[in-house]
DNA sequence: ATTATAATACTTGTATACAAGTAGACTTGA
DNA sequence: TCAAGTCTACTTGTATACAAGTATTATAAT
């Protein structure tokens, strides 16, 4: 019935993906773009239909996304949650949680390897931007703080990552892409804010880490507000893929 | 090949569960505590046969499991994790961080209700131990943790509960029941604990809250160091799973 | 004996089939 | 008109089949 549009998720980042791991990222990019409208009552058949797939393949994504919180899995279908400005408010705080938390351990911790992979990063950030690659910048930009994540070598912190991870890449990935359109002059500040970060590390100024930290992630909250007018946009412009 | 013993997981509670929620549950706890040893690789063709159903339930099992961490999924077999003195120190982390967050919010709620259910659920702990039930003792335990944390109403730190609610339990589970056999006395400081923290929460003294939020902590640590010791017995009694 | 090749016994991911259960529409009887 | 029942079209969970891929072992050639 529902026409398949081109996919929302880079499809290069999904070439060596199993058909489940396909349909998990491009149904939460199409939840999250506000595509698929908040409320919707997704069916396995339906959607296994849509992506020309079986059942599977598609429990699979519902399970994912339903730990997720963005669907909830009921007795009859999964309703779309979707995120509200409630939702963006809610991942912001875990996402200081968990950076402050990791920035105290990193402040007991060698970090000249992990200093030096995050300079990395951000020269490619910065190839990135100059190519006009949102794609790429956000996958840079998502690298960049997994990366820094992943250094304190902690299983449950890096459990709450790879649980938030994936909507935070939709997110930023959406963002991205307009910004690169709209609000091109933004970069600049992004990659500042990335510098201020990588200094902190590196000298474990605490202090300098918490308002590095904040800045950061006030510039989060920018992009999601961003996110939230192109979400809006998106809603009137595209013509419903449920009936 | 290898014989199907009792389930360590209380069966009741599984009475309404489908076939890969019940395998879920009782591999979990076969892993936590130590009666599938850590860097078994299993394989979900034997587990099916062991649990006596297809792969599907099992597939559905090994992913919640290695979303939990308690086992690695690789490209051939998936190989248990378990939890070491590390894993535990880190879960410790997580319910602090957590907890802590969640204190913060309720310090600027209306919280007579939460009381109320706290105090209910109290008492139904002290029936438990009454009658040396120490599974219904953790059944309430876990969810006088989880009571207070929905009372926030936040879906991102709920996702984080979620993912490490059942390693809890589990962990909860096992450290009760040694405890209802060899260390009775123990209770009445949980008792008191308890009791402490919903003090905490309804005067809504911040001073209060975290010292009964580390003191409580401080239990579950001392919890642990014991289910430490079952499970080194367990390991020297119990025939291994697999071979 | 050692290396290359082939056979085997696994593995994963997906499709498909089916049983059991549930919601909503459609009678039917009062 | 409404209550009770029945039918139909869904739903979920599970079993099973199969293709494609990957380790391991066996076999053959040097």
């Amino acid at each position: 019935m529902a026409e398949q549009k081109e996919f929302l998720y880079p499809v290069k980042w999904l070439s060596k993906a199993s058909a489940g791991d396909r349909v998990t990222y491009e149904l939460r990019m199409r939840i999250i773009s506000g595509m698929i409208e908040s409320g919707t009552v997704l069916s396995e058949n339906k959607l296994a239909a849509d992506f020309a797939v079986s059942r599977s393949p598609i429990r699979e994504a519902l399970k994912t996304l339903a730990s997720e919180k963005i669907i909830r899995l009921e007795r009859m279908g999964a309703t779309v949650v979707g995120l509200t400005e409630k939702e963006y408010a809610e991942i912001y705080d875990v996402r200081i949680l968990i950076e402050t938390f990791v920035f105290e351990r990193l402040a007991s911790m060698e970090s000249t390897e992990l200093v030096m992979e995050l300079s990395k990063i951000l020269e490619m950030m910065k190839i990135a931007i100059k190519y006009q690659d949102a794609d790429e910048f956000s996958y840079q930009d998502v690298l960049f703080h997994e990366t820094i994540i992943r250094a304190i070598n902690h299983s449950y912190i890096l459990m709450i990552w790879d649980n938030l991870k994936p909507v935070m890449e939709s997110l930023i990935l959406l963002s991205m892409r307009s910004r690169f359109k709209e609000k091109y002059e933004d970069f600049t500040r992004i990659l500042n804010n990335h510098q201020l970060y990588i200094e902190a590390i590196e000298t474990k100024n605490r202090d300098l880490m918490v308002r590095s930290l904040h800045q950061n992630f006030d510039d989060v909250q920018e992009k999601v507000e961003d996110l939230w007018r192109s979400q809006m946009r998106l809603l009137k412009g595209v013509e419903q893929q449920n009936d």
